[in-house]
Order: structure tokens, then C-alpha cells, then sequence
RNA sequence: GGGCGCAUAGCUCAGCUGGUUCAGAGCAUCUGCCUUACAAGCAGAGGGUCGGCGGUUCGAAUCCGUCUGCGCCCACCA
């Protein structure tokens, strides 16, 4: 069969990802083995596949296919998130394309249009995970919102609220009224802004000289919520404001100057105004003061009605009237340029407004207690272990999780209110009637009479429960599934998302299976383009992971992610890594076709330096195998991929290759051949994990194979190094420095490979082995060892053996005289160190002996060499 | 404001509990090759006071302190 000298995953990557498909090569069900399972961080269900997914999802596939071929049960379960406050925007937005408002539609006209979209675009991103190569489970393909899911949330909800772990109260949240609902703390970005500080002239009611304190405000449009001025008892330039009352400028009204030693003095006039309405601190001040709070801002972040002024107009427009206004009425003292943070939606990205509400919590020192200690003694590993300090900060200093979203898309909070006030928690309406019966007192009660909260879930009070639901271990505990599959191995996640996802996850982990949801979580770095910016659809930085695909092939990309992705490091990305992936691929292609091309002739005797190659050649794999196993236990991928990389070109392509290649047109032995099929077998199962695609093409070409094999299924045997390994290692080490010596002086002299040279080497300790290696990859005819010196030669140095190529008329003889002095220069100064060192009774005696016999070796040897050296330049 | 992390070749990084001739790898650069698997390739070469300063030690890229410069996370300073 002819082999194209070109890769083309074109050609490969569509038939072998529908013949894994057709033959369930995915698919696990719980049995005998070891499963390993991993979950899918959901995407967004609208989502697209961008490169951060692509990061993450090579990864997975990494460790669920090496798992695999370790003869585990893997199991890579796929989904989808609904991602209720992002989805919920996209479809508000394209209703508005339409011209149709969400307020002009009920619930339920709402959801329609909802599923919809989701209907429609949802799932595209589990299409593109397909030309990734990611080897999920399809079948079990699930949704948070699908009924098995929202079933579980549901149920969690119910069972939180019975234990007392759920309560509903008007509290201070961070409002986004773009979005016009409630977010958690975490879902608020701080923005750096350059913006005004402002200062404002508050009169001092009924003084007589018409005289004023000076209040300093980002925020002068929220005048009209304030309720007082705040001044500290201790700040002695404000000591004359104490007890006065002062004029709220523009509106007129009068508030009280109280005092509290929250205010700082050192901060503008040290005189603060006080809008609990609106800020957080105020909210607090105005509790303590019992403070009036007047709230100004309509949930769209427009003024209302009980601002008395501006009604209706947007906040930000308030902001710049208010300016001119007071400026024009006098009020303004000055206005100076100034930075601050801005709290920000994490989604919609506008400014959020502290806003007093009813809102739904989730009480969180309880799950805190339960999540803490399995990270922090490492039974739950992190990898890197950084994070372990940033989880612990953050579950010591918990706060209560608000859980209500004033949204439509996503899971309905299941309490139910009752006519005359009160409400109930429960799963369905009909337990809810029943319940609302026995709390009323009232067996007439009808399900018309019970009105369902209006409010939303936050979307991650449905994935924290992830690794569970999506084995039915909520809703049927116990169940075959759960008990195989669960704990999960390992996760693999961006470290944004630490405390959205992966702590609660290990909360409800906890708290409903009483175990951990995965005993290892890998957290990726942010793929930053070249230049260190973060990838971005507004900085255009972003390239579309399946345009690159369609340029370097899947593997391509595969490795190009890889080459430059430690763990918790971000990975600059560049094409030419991607270049670097399939000019890889190439290589292996290459290194088949090479391979394929030699007709075996079972009459040929095994030649003595394939036999060396072969017998180094295994003892290399079984070295560099077992340092993969060991990097892939420390989740060390990038340095794994480096690890085989190097294996397959450096020492199967470059060297081994080479030894075994018989002269052109000649055959080869048939016990060569096999064994070069037989490490080819084994580099590629090492392969596999990282480019799946390849490996099976070419897999598939190395013996006959049934309908259904495939090499991803097909076990990885890992051979423990030998004792004997070492021996042959270290004489190829040498007998390639040989060869590169003999190479370099080619190269020097410019000596074309096929005129062959003569090398003598000095008897010495150690003596060159596979001579016959040398001499077949340095083109050399012989091997002579002399005692005599080379005149018009040129030498080199392995180790303490001296090599030398005579050159008749090619050489410089003082170029040659002044290189061998410079090196015993340099050796002579290294000696002079090591000494020194061994002259240091100090050293001698606290030194461990296994240190300072080296340093003897060490001196022993640069001794020998400047002898050597010496000898022949005198 | 608090916490964490990083600084090693032009670039990206490795270097594990101090001691393998330890200063490394890949990419990039330079030189020579279209040699019969691969120019998406082959052979070879150059390049770093391990951020600065101080300390501990027989010995420091590695441990400690400090300074400088970056990055990230957390936090209610108007």
C-alpha cells in the first residue's frame, strides 16, 4: 500500500471519530475494573467552543483516554449548563430584534421562546467537542435543566430548607439592572474607573453666617436617598458640626449630622453622607442610626418616584445633570479626577446596585465546616496546591449565598405562598397543598389559592450538584451508578471558578454523599494569545479552535495547546505551536512510511548493530515509559508530552531509525522488522492520549484487525527499567557523542557523509562499545586504537576518551594548539575549584561521602584530561 | 488595605528534600545540506553573574531576610 509523504487529518479524523462512535468505544457501564470517571465542566448550552475550551478539553482527554488504555473503566460524561442570567439575556436580546419585550410576555411565553433557543444552539458545542477528539460518553449526554437535574435541584432545595439551611429575607444584595435580578458576591467583578469625586456643599440649617460642610461623594446622584451626614466624634475639624442638622442641596431637606467611627477623618472633608438605601456601609449606618432609608433607583437603575427629582431618567444621566445643576445652584465646591473600584455584573457587565430585597439564602458555615478540612490535609488533592491557600481564605471567611435570581430561565423556586400570608416548601404543588393545608388549618385550600415564587435558582445551586445528578445520586440514592462512578477522579477546571463550582461541589459532595465529588482537581491556566492578553472576542485575539483544526489537523492543535500548558500556568498561545503539532505528525507518518518501505528477507542474519540498536532502543523505552507514568501521576502533562516527544523524534526517529536502516534498496532482517513494529506499537499507545487520531490510522496499518479493535482500548504496557538498562544507556550516550564529534568535524571541514574517515581513540577507560554503531551512523571505515599521537589530525574529547580524525592538509595545526590550550585553561581552573573544596577539611568531613567521592572522580578525571591534553600539545 | 505567586538563554519554561562536570529543554537565531522516510526535513553551532543586595552553609539557581519589577485572588473606604 502507498502512503502519501504527507499527513492528512482531513482524511483520517471524520472516519475514525464515527467509527469510535459505532462501535461504543466511549460508552461505560459499571463493572469489574477500576472506573475512572470524569465530568465535564458544563459549557454554556448556547455556548461556542472558544480556545479556553479547548485547553480544557484536550486535558480531559488526555487522562480519560491514558486511563482507558491503563484498563481502567473511563467514563467522560458530557453536558451542557443552561447558564440561566447569560441565556436569559440572549434571549431577551433577540426578542428585542423582534420588537417584542420580555415584560410583554408571561412566564411561560418567556420559556417557550427560551427552549427554543436553546433547542436550537444547544448542543453546537458538544458537536465541536467531536473534531477535538474528546472521547465522551454521548449517551449519557445531560442538560441542568433536563428533568433528571432539575429534579435534584429541586429536591436539594427542599431538603436544605427542612434542615433549617435555607431562609428568605430582605437583605442588602448587589442588584444588576440590566438584568434587573439579585447576584451572589461572587458573580461581582471589580472594575478599575477613572471617575469624579465630587464635593458637595451641605448647608448647616439655621446658621446665621450661612456656613457649610463639604461631603465628598463618587455618587452625587444618590442625594436624594440620603437620610444623614456622618461626621467621627474624634475628628476635631468637624467638631463644630456636632448636633447641627444640615440642607441636602437641591432637594432642600433637612437630615440630622450623626457620628460613628466608621468615618474616616483622613478621607476628603471627613464628613460622609449616609444613603442606607444604596450602599452597603450606609445600610449598616442606617441600621445602627435607625436611620429613614428612602430607595431612589427603579429596578432598571432609573430613578422612581420617591427620588422626588429626575424621575424616570437612567442613573448615569442623573449623575451628569446633577453636576451642572449643582455647579449652576452653587453647591459644588470642586470636582477632582479620581479612581475607583466599580462593582460590575460578572454577565451583563453594568454597574451594580447595592439594593435592599427579599431574597433567598443559603446559610454556609455549615457546608464551609464540611469542605475545609478534606482539601487542606490533602485528601482531596489541587493541583498546583496554590489554590489550596485561596480556598481556605475564602471558606474562613464565608458568607451566606444569595440563591434567588429574579429571572425566568432556570429552576423555579419551589415555595409556594398562601392567601392569608405564609408560605410553604415543597417539591411539587401537590405536596405543597397538603402541606399548606396543615399550616393553614384550612383543608379547602385549592392549588389555584397557592401562588409559586416567582424567583429563579442561581445557576450554580444547580451545578454544584453535577457529579452527583448526573449519576441519579439524588433522586435514587445508592443506585448502581452512583455507587461505581462516584467519587470522580479528576476534575478539570479554570481556577476563575474555584468558588463558584469546585467548593461547592466539594460541599455538596459532603453534604448528600458524605465523600468527596473527585479526588484530584487539575486547574488550567487562561490561554493568553503571544503577547500575554488575555483572549477576548473584543480584543479580535481569539482564534476559532476549529479553523485551526482545519489548518493543522486536531492532533495539531492537540499538541500545540499542550507544548505550553503547565498546570495553573497561563499558556501563551501561538500557532507555530500548532505547526509544531502537525509538523509532529508528520514525523510519526513518516517514521511509518520509512518503516513499510523495507522488504524483510527472512535468510538475513540479525546484524550485529541492529541487534545493539534494539536492545538500547528497548531499554530507552522502557526508561522514558516509566518517566511518563511518573509525570502523568503528577498531572505533569506538558512535560509528559515533552518526555514522548522527545522519544519518538530524538531517539526512535533520529537514532534508531538510523542504526536499523539497511543500505538503500537492501532488505532487512525479519527479526529487526519485528521488533521496529513492535516499539513502533508501543510509542504509539504512548502517543495515543495526546493525538488520538494518528495513532489509530496508523495503528490500524500495524497488524489485521477486527471490526471494533481499536488502539484506544487496545492496553498500554508499561515495562519497569531493568538493572541491565543502564549499562547499554550509558555506552549509546557515549557512542553518540562519538558520533556527533566525528560530525562536527565534518561539518567544520565540510566533508560530505559518504567520503568515509578513520578514527583512532586512545585506549583508555571507558573503551568505546557498538564501534560497529559508530562507524555505520559517523561514516567511518575503521576504528583504530594507537598509543601514537595524530599528526594532522583533529580530536575531541567523550568523557576521558580521546578521539582523533586525521585530515591530511585540512588542518589548522595552531587553530587546533590554541582551542587544546584554552581547554586546559579551562580545566585547569575547574581543578583549582574542586581542590580547593577537597582541601577544605570542612567540606571532607561534613560532606556526605557519596559527594566528596565524586569530587575525587571529578578531579581524577579533569587530571587525566590535561595530561592527555598536554601529551599531545606539550 | 490583606493574602498568594512569579522573576533562569531573544521567547516560553524545567530545574523535586541545598552537592550528578548543573546552569538545562523546546522554539527562535546562525552555518552547511533538496543525502533515497520526512525541507512540515537532516547535521552542526552560538547564546545566561539563575532580578538587585545582604545572610545561613564546607557548599546556594535551590534555604532565610530585604529591595525592585510583574501577575493573581480577596476586601464595604465614601
Amino acid at each position: 500500500m502507498e502512503l502519501a509523504t504527507k499527513y492528512s487529518p482531513e482524511a483520517v479524523e471524520g472516519k475514525w471519530y464515527q467509527y469510535w462512535l459505532d462501535n461504543k468505544l466511549f460508552s461505560s457501564k459499571p463493572d469489574g475494573r477500576q472506573p475512572y470517571t470524569v465530568v465535564i465542566p458544563p459549557p454554556n448550552v448556547t455556548g461556542v467552543l472558544h480556545m479556553g475550551h479547548m485547553l480544557n478539553n484536550t486535558i480531559q482527554d488526555i487522562l480519560v483516554r491514558r486511563a482507558r488504555m491503563e484498563g481502567k473503566n473511563a467514563c467522560w460524561v458530557p453536558g451542557t449548563d443552561h447558564a440561566s442570567i447569560a441565556t436569559e439575556a440572549k434571549v431577551v436580546a433577540r426578542l428585542a430584534e423582534r420588537g417584542i419585550k420580555k415584560t410583554d410576555l408571561t412566564r411561560e411565553e418567556f420559556l417557550k421562546h427560551a427552549w427554543e433557543w436553546t433547542d436550537e444552539h444547544g448542543g453546537i458545542i458538544l458537536k465541536q467537542l467531536r473534531r477535538v477528539g474528546a472521547s465522551c460518553d454521548w449517551d449519557r449526554t445531560a442538560f441542568t435543566m433536563d428533568d433528571e437535574r432539575s429534579e435534584s435541584v429541586i429536591k436539594v432545595f427542599v431538603d436544605l430548607y427542612n434542615k433549617g439551611l435555607i431562609y428568605r429575607g430582605v437583605r442588602m444584595v448587589n442588584w444588576d439592572p440590566a438584568a434587573q435580578t439579585a447576584l451572589s458576591d461572587e458573580e461581582v467583578v471589580y472594575k478599575e474607573e477613572n471617575s469624579k469625586l465630587y464635593y458637595l456643599r451641605y448647608m448647616v440649617e439655621g446658621d446665621a453666617e450661612g456656613r457649610y460642610a463639604i461631603v465628598a461623594t463618587t455618587r452625587p446622584e444618590t442625594i436624594m436617598g440620603d437620610t444623614a451626614m456622618c461626621i467621627n466624634p474624634n475628628d476635631p475639624k468637624n467638631e463644630w458640626l456636632k448636633g447641627k442638622r444640615v440642607i441636602v442641596p437641591i432637594v432642600d431637606r433637612s437630615i440630622p449630622v450623626i457620628e460613628d467611627e466608621y468615618v474616616d477623618i483622613e478621607f476628603g472633608t471627613g464628613c460622609l453622607k449616609v444613603t442606607p438605601a444604596h450602599d452597603v456601609n450606609d445600610y449598616m449606618l442606617g441600621e445602627k442610626h435607625n436611620l429613614q432609608s428612602i430607595d431612589i433607583f427603579n429596578d432598571n437603575g432609573t430613578l422612581s418616584e420617591a427620588a422626588g427629582m429626575y424621575i424616570g431618567m437612567d442613573r448615569f444621566d442623573v449623575r451628569r445633570q446633577i453636576e451642572k445643576d449643582l455647579q449652576e445652584a452653587g453647591l459644588m465646591e470642586k470636582v477632582e479626577p479620581y479612581t475607583n473600584k466599580v462593582g460590575c455584573s460578572e454577565r451583563t457587565g453594568v454597574a451594580i446596585e447595592p439594593k435592599l430585597s427579599m431574597q433567598w439564602f443559603l446559610k454556609m458555615q455549615h457546608f464551609a465546616d464540611l469542605a475545609l478540612p478534606p482539601v487542606m490535609n490533602d485528601e482531596l488533592k489541587f493541583y498546583p496546591a496554590k489554590y489550596k491557600n485561596t480556598y481556605r481564605h475564602w471558606l474562613e471567611n464565608i458568607k451566606d449565598w444569595c440563591i434567588s435570581r429574579q429571572l425566568w430561565w432556570g429552576h423555579r423556586i419551589p415555595a409556594y405562598y398562601l392567601p392569608e400570608g405564609g408560605y410553604v416548601v415543597a417539591a411539587t404543588a401537590e405536596e405543597a397543598l397538603a402541606l399548606a393545608k396543615e399550616k393553614s388549618g384550612n383543608a379547602n385550600l385549592t392549588l389555584a389559592d397557592l401562588k409559586q415564587d416567582e424567583d429563579a435558582l442561581d445557576t450554580w445551586f444547580s451545578s454544584w450538584l453535577w457529579p452527583i445528578s448526573l449519576f441519579k445520586g439524588i433522586n435514587n440514592p445508592g443506585n448502581e451508578e452512583i455507587s461505581y462512578y462516584y467519587p470522580t477522579a479528576d476534575l478539570v477546571t479554570g481556577p476563575d471558578i474555584i468558588f463558584f463550582w469546585v467548593a461547592r461541589m466539594i460541599m455538596a459532595g459532603y453534604e448528600y454523599m458524605g465523600d468527596m465529588p473527585f479526588r484530584n482537581v487539575y486547574f488550567t491556566g487562561i490561554v493568553r494569545d503571544k503577547l500575554g492578553r488575555k483572549m477576548s472576542k473584543s480584543l479580535g485575539n481569539s482564534p476559532d479552535p476549529l479553523d485551526l483544526i482545519d489548518t493543522y489537523g486536531a492532533d495539531g492543535v492537540r499538541m500545540g495547546m499542550m507544548f505550553s500548558a503547565p498546570a495553573g500556568n497561563d499558556i501563551l498561545f501561538d500557532d507555530t505551536l500548532c505547526e509544531q503539532g502537525r509538523n509532529f505528525c508528520n514525523k510519526i507518518w513518516n517514521a511509518f512510511r520509512l518503516i513499510k518501505s523495507w522488504n524483510v528477507d527472512t535468510t538475513i542474519e540479525l546484524p550485529k548493530t541492529s541487534h545493539e540498536a534494539n536492545v538500547w532502543f528497548a531499554a530507552r523505552l522502557r526508561q522514558s515509559a516509566a518517566e511518563i507514568s511518573d509525570l502523568f501521576k503528577k498531572y505533569r502533562l506538558s512535560e509528559a508530552l515533552h518526555e514522548v516527544y522527545s522519544l519518538f523524534w530524538d531517539d526512535f526517529s533520529a537514532s534508531y531509525l538510523e542504526m536499523i536502516k539497511p543500505a538503500y534498496g537492501s532488505p532487512i532482517d525479519s527479526a529487526t522488522y519485528t521488533t521496529a513494529l513492535g516499539f513502533f506499537d508501543h510509542l504509539l499507545h504512548l502517543l495515543h492520549p495526546f493525538m488520538p487520531f494518528i495513532t489509530e490510522e496508523l495503528w490500524q496499518h500495524l497488524a489485521e484487525r477486527k471490526e471494533g479493535e481499536s488502539i484506544m482500548v487496545s492496553p498500554l504496557t508499561i515495562n519497569e527499567p531493568c538493572e541491565h538498562d543502564n549499562a547499554i544507556l550509558e555506552a549509546m550516550n557515549h557512542a553518540k557523542n562519538v558520533i556527533s564529534g566525528v560530525r562536527a568535524i565534518r561539518n567544520s571541514k565540510n566533508i560530505p557523509q559518504r567520503e568515509l574517515l578513520k578514527l583512532y581513540v586512545k585506549p583508555a577507560n571507558p573503551t568505546p562499545e557498538l564501534t560497529d554503531l559508530i562507524k555505520k551512523l559517523a561514516g567511518v571505515s575503521e576504528i583504530e586504537t594507537t598509543t601514537e599521537q595524530q599528526a594532522g589530525a583533529m580530536t575531541f574529547l567523550v568523557g576521558t576518551t580521546e578521539y582523533a580524525v586525521p585530515l591530511e592538509g585540512l588542518v589548522d595545526a595552531e587553530a587546533e594548539r590554541e582551542k587544546a590550550m584554552a581547554e586546559i585553561k579551562r580545566l585547569e581552573g575547574f581543578l583549582l575549584g574542586i581542590e580547593k573544596k577537597l582541601g577544605n577539611e570542612r567540606f571532607v568531613s561534613s560532606a556526605p561521602a557519596a559527594v566528596v567521592e565524586l569530587e575525587r572522580k571529578k578531579k581524577a578525571d579533569a587530571e587525566t584530561k590535561i595530561a592527555a591534553l598536554r601529551q599531545q600539545w606539550g
